[in-house]
DNA sequence: TATGAATGAGCCTTCATTCAT
DNA sequence: AATGAATGAAGGCTCATTCAT
């Protein structure tokens, strides 16, 4: 701690501050001007750092992709039974994204501009399939284990799971009071229960 | 009126152009002038029809918005026994997001752009309202005539339903090869078909 | 009246809600769609009875100076006394340039653009030339027929006369509350008188 | 400080040739590209230092009116008795404004366009009152210590008499050969004098 | 490692002017 | 006599990038 070279602290401090920003006022309209304000530094010092603006915003869609992922990841390791296990694990998908963290939005945000800059769609695709993997993993641990199968192809579980899940926040994005929390937990478990169906002996 | 039919003729023209321009390199890449040069106009006539930048991008996202709504539409007057009905109406909806349409790409940016740009939700909000209250008009009448009755509420099964193909169709702008068309209708129509059970008497 | 041609009804229509936009605006700031609105019409009716935008403001600027030169002969047919009609004449001459008429407004903006266009220049010195001989006439008949002779070049008084006046509106333009009225009118009056010393015989 | 002195430099740098252009074209034809050539920087460069138009326009009038103001300053100091020092700075008052040094052909400008822009009238009111106070101390110096004393209130003096100035160089303005210069300086002289009398004991 | 200065391309917008109708 | 449509040249401003220090 406090072991790391100045360069390092330095860029660590942009990164976040970018994500600030870049969550605020989105990709379109956030200038290295805006960041170096952020972070109290000047502009020809973020160039030092990430030689094109292009650049930094990488870094920091992959930053988010990892500090997202890996809270996903912890949405899997609670509770007991495999039922409520599930249950806790949709309660917090949905309120990392219902919560509209700073990652979550540059994440919104950047997918939608990764349709013109392909350079952005190797973090993303890493982010889904691992998303995907872990939530894989989980979902047939809990519910294979239960003695049930899946009613679908396995491997599309979790990416019809998480699809469901970014597809509403879509919809709060655009109209805050559309979806209820409650409603969304109990809906998204009833249907990820309903893709289980007994596995026959 | 209509002694200047042409005005219309090239607020129109101006439009589509515009969509196929904002489909193609995105809000945030395109310039009034790349419009222009599409439609084979000067930036000034762009101007003379629309007053502000801002105001064209609405009248585009108002007419792409229409047009999606229209297709959805035409999804669900297919088929004949109510399933099969159903199964039409997912495999056009999920097509004509993985058709990726220009009105498709340009909703879904706009979209992302809307969380910084008020401006542009209340089409999009209309837009879901809008294609929330087919689908469910739809979805009620086909599966409650067949004695079917939902396992969710009710207002809730629409949202699920597009949410589910718009946070498909997401991951497919990341890594085309995501998913197979048959695969996603086959799942989606599942779970459509497991969000409902047996009327009880 | 009323046997105009349409036209140059149209034309003095024109010149009028000129005069109108360019007081309120400044000529820098108002353009012709502008003074278009003002007077009810297209842009492309503006063009059709001025052929250029300095066309119409020379227009204008000349019936401006016209109508400030008749109200300052109007101003010296006043007052019986030579001494009650030179203080009734200076009171009227400070009370047009003080409620700053639209008139004053735009020949004080003019004549300030003219430095730079010298199209504009013959109008106004038209106007200096004709109000200085009108004050110089007057001041003479009233004066001299008074027994007095002037201290200074005659032809010199007048402009001295205006251009003090001139002088103090510009204050007045720039900080309203710089002079009273009555204090000016004490003050060139005694300016005016002390300009005057007895004939000798 | 001081580290990057290029700074300062290139400001005043642009200041000086903003100066230049808006006294050879007017305000409303000097664009910054007019500026930036004239300073021999990039228009960049020019929106480095002064973020607006408008911002480096204030700047330079305020520039003007100190050059001016301090120039005034100098005008009373000369002249050994009350009258010649009276003589010397009303010929020299006249000199700085017929010479039309760019600081008082952009000021006049600027006092013009201040009609509509009321971000300049601060400066050009600081300008006038201050001039107004010094001419008043030197008036009331030079000619009350001769034994005289004022016909019109004190204060009002000095704004006569750069009125009456100002108003002069606006007809020399429109007719460069309507007032000879030894007319005016007699004249005011002339006026100026008449404005005292003899203290009565 | 970081800063201030400067560049230059591009963007949105305004506007006088032209022209077919 | 007048209109709506369209043009094209600027204009002010933003911004990623470069560079000397």
């Amino acid at each position: 701690m406090g072991r790391y070279p100045k360069s390092e602290r330095s860029a660590a401090l942009i990164v976040q501050s970018a994500l600030r920003v870049l969550a605020r006022k989105g990709h379109a309209r956030t200038s290295l001007h805006d960041i170096a304000v952020e972070a109290g530094m000047s502009k020809g010092a973020v160039h030092y750092h990430f030689p094109t603006k292009d650049a930094l915003v990488r870094a920091v869609l992959e930053h988010a992709c990892d500090t997202v992922a890996r809270r996903t990841l912890e949405a899997w390791s609670r509770g007991n039974d495999p039922l409520s296990a599930l249950r806790a694990a949709i309660e917090e998908l949905w309120r990392v994204r219902a919560e509209r963290t700073d990652e979550v939005r540059v994440i919104a945000d950047l997918l939608a501009h990764s349709q013109h800059d392909a350079t952005l769609r190797p973090s993303l695709a890493d982010y889904y399939r691992y998303a995907a993997a872990q939530s894989h993993e989980h979902l047939m641990k809990h519910l294979v284990a239960a003695g049930l199968r899946p009613r679908v192809p396995a491997e599309l579980l979790p990416r019809l799971l998480l699809g469901l899940l970014d597809g509403l926040l879509m919809q709060v994005f655009v109209d805050p009071d559309a979806l209820r929390h409650e409603d969304v937990v109990a809906a998204v478990l009833a249907i990820a229960t309903a893709l289980f169906e007994p596995a026959t002996p």
